[in-house]
DNA sequence: AATGAATGAGGATTCATTCAT
DNA sequence: AATGAATGAATCCTCATTCAT
C-alpha cells in the first residue's frame, strides 16, 4: 500500500554525498564566486536540502576550502607523477605538461584559480595553502624540468626562477579566461591550440645556440 | 566644557569627491572583492559618510563599474599611444610595452583584472565592456606589433592570434599575483625582472631563422 | 542558574502562519498606514521574527496587497450571496445590506478602505484591483437592488448610477471614522444606529408617490 | 558683462513663498500621502531648494500640519458664513451647501480629508485639530440647518445627530474618490450631479408628511 | 535669504546557520 | 540521516535634516 520508491535510490548515498556536494559547490562558486553563491543553490544542485549541507561541512567557508583542496590535489599529483617518471627529452616533457594542463584548464578544475585569486584576501589560510601546496609546488615542478633541460644541454642557461612564470602563464590565463570572460564572448579559446603555439615559442626560446 | 565639535563637520568638495571615492573604492575592492566590501569601509577610506556615496554613485554596482572604467581607460590609451607613434625595431617596441605593463602591474591598476575576472559572472555588462574595450583592444595592440615584426622580417611567421596570449600572459599573471597571493608570501615578485626574462625568451622565440 | 531558554525557540506552523501574519499586518497597517508600519512590528505582533515574514511574503508591498485581498474577498462574497438569494421586499433587502455593512464596519475589515484610499496613488495595481473587484462590484450590487425595487414598483424612478453612492456613503464614512478619528474622540460612533437612521431616510427618499 | 536677470523675478518673493510651498506640498501629499512624499519633490515643485523649505517650516510634520490648516480654514469659514446669513427655506440652504461642497470636492482642497484620514494615527494633534475645528464644526453646521428645518416645519423630526453623517457622507466620499481611485478609472465622477441626486433624495427623505 | 553638499539614523531585505521534527 | 521552518546579524539604501557657503 505504501508508495514504493526505487530500491536503489538511496544506495551508495552516504559515501557519495560529500563528493556530490563538492561538485555542486564547485559549479556554483565557479559561476558566481564565493560571496554571491547561496548555499540554497548549492543544495539544490546537489539534490539535497540546505540543512543537510551542514551534516557534511560545518560552514560555507569550510565548504569552500574543501572544494579547493579536493579539486586541486589529485591533479597536482597527476602532473608530478608524470614528471617524476619521465625519461625522454625535456622539451617532450614540457609538451606533455602543457598538454595535460590544457586538459585541466578546460575542465571544472579550471575554475579554481579564479576562485582562489578572487578570495585570497578573505581566506588567508586558504591562500597560504594554495601558495605552498599548489603554486610553489607547481612552479617547482616546472623549475625542475627547466633545470633538467639545462643540465642535459637541451636548454640554454636562463633565469629559471622567473622563466617558470612564463611557462605556466598562458595556461593559467586560459583557465581564467574560460571561467570569466569566455561566456560573454562568441569565439571560445582553444586551450590545446594555445598550448601548441606556446610550446613552439618555448622550444625556440629555450633552444641552445646552435 | 561643552563638547567641542570639529570646526567643519564637512567641507564642500564636489569636484574632488568622485575621484577620491573611486580611489577609496578601488583600494577596498582590491583587498576584499566586490561582495565582501562594505560601503561603510569605502566611505571611511574616502573620509566621507555612507550617505555621501550615494550623491555620486547610485548603487554599489555602479560604483564598481565606475571604478573599473575610470581606472582602465587612461592606461589603455597610454599603451596605444606608445605603439602608434613608435618607429624603431619591433622587438624594442615589445620591450617598451612589457616594461610599461610592468609599471602598471605594480600600481593600483593591477587590481582591476582580478576584480573583473572574479565578478564577470555577476556583471555581464561590465564583462562585455572589459572584453571589448580592454581585452580585445589590448590583444589587438599586441597582434599589430607581432604582425609589424613579421612584415618587416624581424619576426618569423607564427600563429599571431594565439601568440598574443603568450605575450601578455606573464604580465597579467604578475598583476594577479601581486593582488592576491603576494601578500601571503615572503618574497615579492619583481615585475620588471619578470618582464626582462620574458622579453629575452620572446626575442629568441620570435627570431627569424638566421 | 543558567539562562533558561524558552523550550521551543520556534514551532513549525507552516499552515497557520500566513493567516496570523496577515492579521498582524492588518492591525499594524490599520494603526499607522503602510509606510509608517515597520515590518519588525508586524513580526512581533505575529510572534515571529522579521526574517520569517519573508518566507511567506516576498516584500512589504506584497504583504500589503495580500492583506487587502485576503480581508476583502470573503466579505464581498458574503454580501453578494445575501442579495442573490433574497426574496422579500427591496427595502428589507436594503436593510439587511446596511445592517451587514454596519457589522463589517466595526470589525478589522473596516480598516481596509482607509488603507486603500491612502495608498491608491502608490499602488496602482492594488487600486485597480480594488476598483474593479470591490468598488465596482459593490456599487453594482446596490444598483441591482435599487433597480429591482424600481421594477417591482417599490421605489420611485431615480438616477441609480449616482444614487448608489448615496446608499453606501454613510457606511463607508463610518468605516473611515472608526479607523481614523474615532480614537481621538470621546464618543464612539454607533454604526448600527447610523445604519438605522440612514435606512429610515432612504425608505422615505425612495418611496413611490403614494 | 554680467548675465542680466529679469528684474521682476524676485519681486514679491518673500511674501509669496510660504503659500507657494504650501500649494506644492498639498499637491505632493495628495498624490503620494505623507510618508511617501519626499521633501525634495515638494521643493522642486515649489521651485526652491530643499534647504529653503526649512526657512519656512521647521519639519516635514509641521509642513503637513500647516498644509491642512491653511487649506481647510478658509473653506470652512466660507460655508459657515453662507449658513449664518441665509434667510430662505432650509432645503434651499441645503442645496447651496451641497453645491458649494461639490465645488470644494473638485478642487485641491478635496485631498485633505484623504490625508487626514490616512495619517490621523500618526498625527494625534492634527487629528484632534481636524476633529474639533473641521469635523465637529462641519457637523454642527449641518445639524443647525436640519434643526432649523425641523423647527420651521419644513423637515420632519429625525435623529439629527446621526442624520448629519448621512448628509455629508456622499460629498466626502466624492472627495476621497477623486483623490484616490478616480485616477485609475476611466469615467470621472461628476460631483455636482451627485450633489443634485443626493439633494433630491434628501428632500424627499426630510419632507414632512403632507 | 537661499543653496545644496553632507550627514546618519532608520528600515527593508538577504542568507548563513540552527534545531525541532 | 535528512529536512526545512525559523532565526537574526549584516548591509544596502533612503531621505529628513543640518549648516558652511
Amino acid at each position: 500500500m505504501m508508495e514504493q520508491r526505487s530500491p536503489t535510490r538511496w544506495r551508495r548515498r552516504k559515501e557519495a554525498r560529500p563528493d556530490e556536494i563538492l561538485a555542486a559547490a564547485l559549479a556554483s562558486f565557479a559561476e558566481r564566486g564565493f560571496a554571491a553563491t547561496r548555499l540554497e543553490e548549492v543544495a539544490a544542485r546537489a539534490g539535497i536540502s540546505k540543512g543537510t549541507l551542514y551534516l557534511y561541512f560545518k560552514s560555507k567557508e569550510q565548504l569552500f576550502e574543501a572544494v579547493v583542496r579536493a579539486t586541486l590535489l589529485p591533479n597536482l599529483e597527476r602532473l608530478e607523477a608524470l614528471a617524476a617518471t619521465f625519461d625522454g627529452p625535456s622539451s617532450l616533457l614540457l609538451e606533455r605538461l602543457l598538454s595535460t594542463m590544457a586538459d585541466v584548464v578546460s575542465s571544472q578544475v579550471g575554475a579554481i584559480p579564479k576562485l582562489v585569486i578572487a578570495e585570497a584576501g578573505n581566506f588567508p589560510d586558504l591562500a597560504r595553502f594554495y601558495l605552498e601546496e599548489v603554486v610553489r609546488r607547481g612552479l617547482r615542478l616546472i623549475g625542475t624540468i627547466l633545470r633538467r633541460g639545462i643540465e642535459r644541454g637541451e636548454f640554454r642557461a636562463i633565469d629559471v626562477d622567473h622563466a617558470v612564470f612564463c611557462v605556466i602563464a598562458p595556461m593559467l590565463i586560459a583557465a581564467l579566461w574560460k571561467n570569466s570572460l569566455e561566456p560573454h564572448d562568441e569565439a571560445p579559446l582553444d586551450a590545446h591550440a594555445l598550448a601548441r603555439v606556446h610550446l613552439d615559442l618555448l622550444r625556440r626560446a629555450l633552444e641552445t645556440d646552435r
